[in-house]
DNA sequence: CAGGCCATGTAAAAGGTTACATGATTCG
DNA sequence: CGAATCATGTAACCTTTTACATGGCCTG
């Protein structure tokens, strides 16, 4: 449902080809919104139909050349309705503690290393915004882009935390499950 | 990729039928791993096919008739498996941050009311998490099973908690912003 | 016996993932 | 000129969402 609004914002921050766009999907924007290139190509062609992004006039348009979108009026436009539009947050879907919860049901034989595994995932994950924070964001700016954004990757940080806690707490808990087995 | 062992989980913690598990599927395990009874019910027919559940033997087996299904040694075999797989998390996709991030680009203009009804609507869920906390896991308890399932409930709690401060920290922003209009 | 709810489904569309295809450019 | 890489796509499949369909049971 937001594809769409992310490949305009994307856009809108700089003019670019499906694959420049792939690529910034693998960072940045990528990180609170995340696609491959299929599907960005896919929404770059439902875009341009409806009139909302354009190509830029190039003088060889065929397969294997390079195509640079812009955002029209309309794309905008739709882009500015959509940050103000009535959108509930989405349930939860979690598979991690989902599996905590069957884990209940059906012993946690291998839990502890899966959960040391995203416990280090999520830690690399932290120092990778942190350093994104360090040089993006040094204390002095205060643009009003520049504050929007670093709310962003803050709330990217500190769902990062959020995680890291968890896990730690999820770990401790195990290890003194295993201490006494078999119903204590 | 994980609704079967959703199901799994609910149905070894309590056999039911298909709306039963749908109305689960609005709270309990539904807060981890939200359904509608549209997928249920043919993850329930694939279940049943591919010999991980059975339904229990019933007079009327007919349409509009309660089917009750329990979980088969072959279920829980495949739930006690997964509980240990290897399975990354999933790259974060979130509406709300990406639509900050869009505000950056196009302007806040009609986001504060957004930010507000979300806030009240996480402050509403961790109330709910907080009065099943209260009813479920009362201090002096501790079996396994117990330990492990208010760990994912404190998930959620800290889910919600997360959201609380950042949507708090977003609004502040928003007021500064908002005080000096265009450019400061 | 009408209306509402219980209960189980079907169908279609949209979104997302995975695998593969194809042309252009560059570099050794 | 062969291989790697850039760049854009197609196709098939699976999951999720939304809308609708159907029959049974209960209650006034």
């Amino acid at each position: 449902m937001s594809l769409p609004h992310a490949i305009l914002t994307a856009l809108l921050e700089k003019p670019s080809s499906g694959l420049e766009l792939t690529r910034r999907f693998d960072r940045s924007i990528g990180y609170f919104w995340s696609s491959t290139h299929q599907q960005i190509y896919r929404e770059l062609g439902r875009l341009e139909q409806s009139g909302h992004i354009r190509a830029l006039p190039s003088e060889v348009p065929a397969r294997g050349q390079k195509k640079e979108y812009e955002v029209l009026p309309a794309g905008r436009a739709e882009l500015t309705e959509w940050v103000a539009a009535r959108e509930d947050p989405k349930p939860v879907r979690d598979a991690l503690l989902l599996r905590m919860r069957a884990a209940a049901v059906v012993g946690t034989a291998g839990l502890r290393a899966e959960l040391e595994r995203h416990l280090a995932l999520h830690r690399r994950q932290l120092e990778e915004y942190r350093s994104i924070e360090e040089r993006h964001f040094p204390p002095e700016r205060d643009a009003e882009e520049d504050r929007l954004r670093h709310l962003v990757l803050r709330g990217g940080i500190d769902m990062e935390r959020f995680w890291i806690e968890w896990l730690t707490q999820a770990l401790k808990e195990l290890a003194e499950l295993e201490a006494r087995p078999a119903g204590a």
